[in-house]
DNA sequence: GTCTATAAGAAGATAGAC
DNA sequence: GTCTATCTTCTTATAGAC
């Protein structure tokens, strides 16, 4: 990896633990073993180093949510998939999810450096509201909807149900996020949970095993 | 209101709508409508600020926290209430859970603040977990399991009914104080979410209105 | 592209008059 | 308790040699 690529790597981190205000252009500098001076050869100015990650960041979530958007594509053509899915690859849909986001360390990171620097810049609220609300909600709703279309699941409102399901998973990550030492418990948590929503959401005339 | 709490309460509007770095100590003189040195006859410097609002907050959960196991007592012994408890109930007991966090003035500062500054101090977060994750999760399971006990609810599983009972709210909650245009939608979500976890977990034989 | 030296400016905090 | 003036420190950013 290039310099100019290492301190954007290295800013993330920081900023992600210490907030832009509390992170010195020296402290980065360090990171990547050069002196403060040597670093404005590759950014005008501090501001430009965020301004460069959240570039990159928006680069990457544009790559993903194509595909995603392909994903989801690929589903709907072969919808036969969703026609039989068991709880245990519902509960794999989920844990996938949730370990995605928990894990993938770019996205952690990202997460985490948005939901310090939020209130400082309408637009990054934005870029959170969307990442983390609005299209896990259009996405999971979509896979829902035609599990409800296959008659797999039943529901009067599919935006609830959709509610229903991720909801939980989004707590389950802000509390990973602020105590990852709970990563156990909330998987544990994460698949009674969505054995649960599928036994309420489960077509009555479906019986379930052991029961 | 004397100064020294006037000092207090602009701090942390600041503070909430910036975060502790960004905010400095004539920025908040100037909103007491007094000069930075003078604000150092009532403080000894600015963390010392931040720590009183830290104090203050903590006195006033420890009195709600007090107030709310009074209330958890009364509802045990006569648990008649819960026995009839209709859905309109329900969504009331919900709405006031959600309006009560929303809109409380100090509740809402502190909560941004403590969501800016989590990552800098490990105490804040566990405030933050606290006051907004485990203890609710555990007041409202508290409810729902009597609901169970008198037989309007029924599950195999309090705590993930809990969940499902909470996860949206809370998650509704965030994106209020992210987007607090969105909060007439979040209300009618709200309300949808509520007659929709009731239809779910309404025991079997009970009938609901104009189905 | 990296360094040392340093300028420029911002923000926290104090001194001392009133 | 509040003010003006000022000190101190910290941080960003630049200059110019190598």
């Amino acid at each position: 990896m290039d310099t100019k690529h290492r301190i954007l790597d290295e800013a993330l981190t920081l900023f992600s633990e210490k907030g832009y205000a509390n992170v010195f252009v020296a402290d980065i500098a360090d990171r990547v073993g050069i002196k403060a001076p040597s670093l404005y050869k590759h950014y005008k100015n501090k501001q430009a180093i965020f301004d460069a990650i959240i570039e990159e960041m928006n680069r990457r979530f544009l790559e993903q949510a194509g595909a995603l958007q392909i994903n989801g594509t690929d589903a709907l053509v072969d919808a036969e998939i969703y026609k039989n899915i068991s709880e245990d690859q519902l509960i794999t849909l989920g844990k996938n999810l949730f370990l995605y986001f928990l894990h993938d360390e770019y996205t952690r990171r990202f997460r985490k450096m948005l939901t310090i620097e939020q209130f400082h810049d309408k637009k990054l609220s934005d870029v959170y509201m969307k990442k983390y609300v609005d299209d896990p909600l259009s996405y999971q709703g979509m896979l829902l909807e035609m599990m409800v279309s296959a008659g797999v699941l039943q529901t009067e409102n599919v935006e609830i149900m959709t509610l229903h399901f991720y909801a939980p998973i989004y707590m389950l990550l802000t509390i990973c996020d602020r105590e990852p030492e709970r990563e156990t418990e909330a998987l544990k948590t994460l698949e009674a949970h969505i054995r649960q929503f599928n036994r309420l959401y489960a077509r009555n005339e479906k019986k379930h095993s052991g029961q």
